[in-house]
DNA sequence: ACCTGAACACCGTTCAAGT
DNA sequence: ACCTGAACACCGTTCAAGT
């Protein structure tokens, strides 16, 4: 494996294990048997790797979502899936979804990430277009109810990473709320609807 | 006014101009005239006084909510007004509000904070189920509504503070957000909804 | 009770030097 | 091309000492 992975893999490990302040360039270093400062062969600085991270994870997340784009299911469960699988990475890895989907820094990256995340958008607006067509969703321009989706999904799944879901606040888990959430939108819809 | 006030109020400037990296002890000194050390007379540590600060800011958005609750104004309509607050807030100080509502590390204080937050979550349930027990929300568990409300919101205002607001996502900003998510949950509810 | 200055361990980053 | 060790400026935190 090449060094520069290597180091990827081990911020990665450093950020799931003691969150963002772990991630040292000399506790990096020390993991991968180098150098502190050998890091800077490979990377601009600090923020740059961190930005490598989240790039990896969002390009295996928006190809679960293309895959899933092709399986022979229902709309609205393809849909569904998808978003179990964006809650899943949530759950496992709190301190890295928090990076790729709420760090104000990771966001001003332009380039390679940005692909990565207009990509995973794109797929995920396809599902929601085929649940419109089959009309298990309301009738609203496709984007921005693709947009109100994924922002309504990232906010119980931010919740739940930033230790913030509480059951007085009426949650129980990420995945009750996707299923509330879907179900109350396809109320607005057809007669798909009830319990 | 007293020192600590001063030194919370600083720390919210450097906060809100820099971003919580630019919260030292040492500028957060030197912007009150004091010595960088003198802050530990007053918080335990620097987590404590980035908590000072979420808290302070948690008890203005919680009076708030409960003053809209007494306005005369139809139900679903404090209940917007309320979440627009919110958004407010979280544009005009995206750094407090992910502070606030993003911070893992905030998340874990106990006592005060998580008072202030459970008040300011109460006085949001309350208008949630008055629009319910007006037909303009759908009848499902109303602690269960607002905390998907409230996820929502919260992803919509998250993700505009992180930056990652962009058109071609299908936003044009959270007061739109806002709207749509509204009348598509009322959609499922009875006869008001429509265009 | 409140503050100061010096000190300590830790950090990102730079740079000259090595292979 | 890739790495190292020393050095610099900057942190949070502690502590003995001052009023």
């Amino acid at each position: 494996m090449k060094t520069r992975d290597r180091i990827i893999e081990a911020a990665a490990a450093l950020l799931d294990s003691g969150g963002e302040a772990a991630v040292t360039l000399r506790a990096v270093g020390h993991a991968c048997g180098i150098s502190h400062n050998a890091p800077y062969k490979h990377f601009e600085d600090r923020s740059a790797l961190l930005a490598a991270v989240a790039i990896r994870d969002c390009v295996t997340l928006s190809d679960s979502f293309e895959k899933l784009g092709k399986e022979r299911l229902k709309p609205l469960a393809k849909l569904e899936k998808a978003l179990q699988v964006l809650s899943q990475y949530g759950r496992d890895y709190p301190h890295r979804y928090q990076l790729l989907f709420s760090d104000r820094d990771i966001a001003m990256q332009e380039g390679e990430l940005q692909r990565a995340a207009m990509a995973a958008f794109s797929a995920l607006a396809e599902l929601v277009g085929e649940c419109q067509a089959g009309k298990v969703l309301p009738r609203v321009p496709t984007v921005e109810l693709a947009g109100l989706l994924y922002a309504s999904v990232h906010g119980l799944i931010d919740l739940q990473a930033s230790g913030r879901m509480k059951t007085e606040k009426g949650f129980k888990d990420v995945r009750h709320g996707i299923t509330l959430l879907l179900r109350v939108l396809s109320m607005g819809s057809a007669s798909t609807g009830a319990k």
